[in-house]
DNA sequence: CTCCCAATCTTGACAGTGGCAAGATTAGCA
DNA sequence: TGCTAATCTTGCCACTGTCAAGATTGGGAG
C-alpha cells in the first residue's frame, strides 16, 4: 500500500519468509519497506527495530549495517513519506489547471488531506526524531514539497507582488495548512470540524488559503504599481 | 525556574534530598515538578519515569501509585505548561491596550515566543502521548489559552462580523502561529528566519496575524452591512 | 576455476526502560 | 492506643537499542 514496489535488486528471491538464506539480498528496501508501514500505522515513537527485524524475518542487530541509528532508519522512512507528500501536491497542481488561485487551494487541501490520511506518518515526518539531527536527505526531500506550495503562492500573489509581501505569502500560507493539519490531527478544532471528516478539513484549507491569498492580492494591488 | 514554587502541603520537610522519610510528604507534586524540568529540557520522548524517581529520590515504583501511567504523568506535565501559555497570552493582551488589532498580533507573538522559548516543552504539549487519550484535564487547560486568541480574533474582525467569518479567521490565525512556531522549531523557515532568533520569529507572527486580520476585516467591509 | 577477503548476517550480552506483585512502613482515624 | 488503608520499597519480567565476536557467503583477484 505504501507505495509500488522498491527495485528488487540482485537477487530474485521467491519466498521472502520460508527459506531464509543467509544473505538477505536486499536487506536495506525492505527494511525501509517494513519500518514506512509501521511509522504509517503506529507513528515514529512506537517503531522498534526489532520488531522491523522481526518482520524482514532477520535477527535483531542485522539493520545495524544498514543504518547506524535508529534515527537513520527513521530518516530514510521520512524522505520517502516527504517524497509522497511532493508527489501528492505536485499532482494535485497539475490537476488544477492555470487558474493560480486555484492551483495554490489545492495545493493547500493536498497538504491537509495527506496529513489526515496518514495521522501518524505526517507527524513523524516532523519534529521529534528528524528535528534535531535534521538528515540532509531528508532536508533535500521535503524542500521539493515545499516547492510546490511556494510556486503556486508566487503566482497567487500577482506577478507585481514583491519579494517580502511573497515571503510573507508563502509563510503564512505553509504555517496554516501546517498548523491545521496539526490541530486537525490533535483533535482540537472542535467538534465541528472533526465530525466532517476529510472532507471538512479539505473546505477549511480552501477557506483559509484563499483568505490568504485574496490578502495579499488586495494588498499589492491597492499599493500600486512596484516601485 | 520553570514557575515558582507549588504548594508545599502538608507537613514541613527540612531536606528533601538527605533524610528520606519513608513517606514523602507531597510526592505527587514533587513529580510533577521534576517531570516539568525534564520535559522542558530534553522533550517528553526523552522522559524516563526511572529517572523523575531518582531525581526526586524515591524508588521506581513509587510514581505508580500517583499516576497510573508514563502518559499520566505526562498529562499532569501538559497541564501545566498549558497554563502557562494561558498566562502567558493573557498577560500579552492585558499590555497590548485596547487596539484590536494589536491585540490579536500580541496573543500571536505570545504564542510563538512560548514555543521558541520552550522548544521541547512545546513540542510536547501537542502530538505524540498527549494526543491520543486527550487527557480531559489537558484539554481544558488548553482551551483556556485558545480562548485569549478567540477572544482577539473576534475583536479584529470588527463588530459586524459573521459568525462563519469569525470561525474563518479564528481558524486561520491559529493554525498560522501554531503552523508558524513548528516550523521554525524545526528550522524549516529558511536561514535568515532561523538567524534572526526570537525577534525574527515575533516579526513573522506580527505580519502573518496583520494579514490575516486586515483581510477579514476587508472582507468585511466590502460586503456592507450584515444582513 | 579456485581461493580468499570483505560484506553481510547471527548469536549473545549489557544497561536501561515501563509495568506488575508482594512485602515493609507509617499516617491518621476509630 | 490500636489498626486499617495509603504510601513507599524491593524484586521481577518482558522489552528495547546498541555493542562485540563469531558464522556464512558473494564476488573479484590470481
Amino acid at each position: 500500500m505504501a507505495r509500488g514496489d522498491v527495485t528488487e535488486s540482485r537477487r530474485a528471491r521467491a519466498n521472502p519468509k520460508a527459506d531464509h538464506p543467509y544473505h538477505h539480498g536486499d536487506l536495506r528496501a525492505a527494511l525501509v519497506d517494513a519500518a514506512y508501514e509501521l511509522v504509517e500505522r503506529d507513528g515514529a515513537d512506537a517503531l522498534s527495530l526489532r520488531e522491523v527485524a522481526r518482520r524482514v524475518g532477520v535477527s535483531h542487530a542485522a539493520p545495524k549495517h544498514h543504518f547506524s541509528d535508529k534515527a537513520a532508519l527513521l530518516a530514510a522512512v521520512g524522505a520517502r513519506a516527504f517524497d509522497e507528500l511532493a508527489a501528492t501536491m505536485e499532482q494535485a497542481r497539475r490537476r488544477a489547471g492555470d487558474d493560480p488561485l486555484a492551483r495554490l487551494t489545492s495545493a493547500g487541501v493536498a497538504y491537509v488531506s495527506f496529513a489526515a490520511s496518514h495521522p501518524a506518518l505526517f507527524r513523524s515526518m516532523f519534529g521529534g526524531a528528524l528535528a534535531g539531527a535534521a538528515d540532509a536527505e531528508v532536508r533535500a526531500r521535503s524542500r521539493r514539497a515545499f516547492e510546490v506550495l511556494v510556486d503556486a503562492a508566487s503566482h497567487a500573489a500577482g506577478p507585481s507582488a514583491t519579494p517580502a509581501e511573497l515571503r510573507v505569502l508563502v509563510t503564512a500560507a505553509w504555517s496554516a495548512v501546517h498548523g491545521l493539519s496539526l490541530l486537525w490531527l490533535d483533535g482540537r478544532l472542535g467538534r465541528r470540524a472533526r465530525a466532517g471528516g476529510g472532507e471538512a478539513i479539505a473546505r477549511l484549507a480552501t477557506e483559509v488559503t484563499e483568505l490568504l491569498a485574496e490578502a495579499v492580492r488586495r494588498r499589492v494591488e491597492s499599493r500600486g504599481p512596484r516601485p
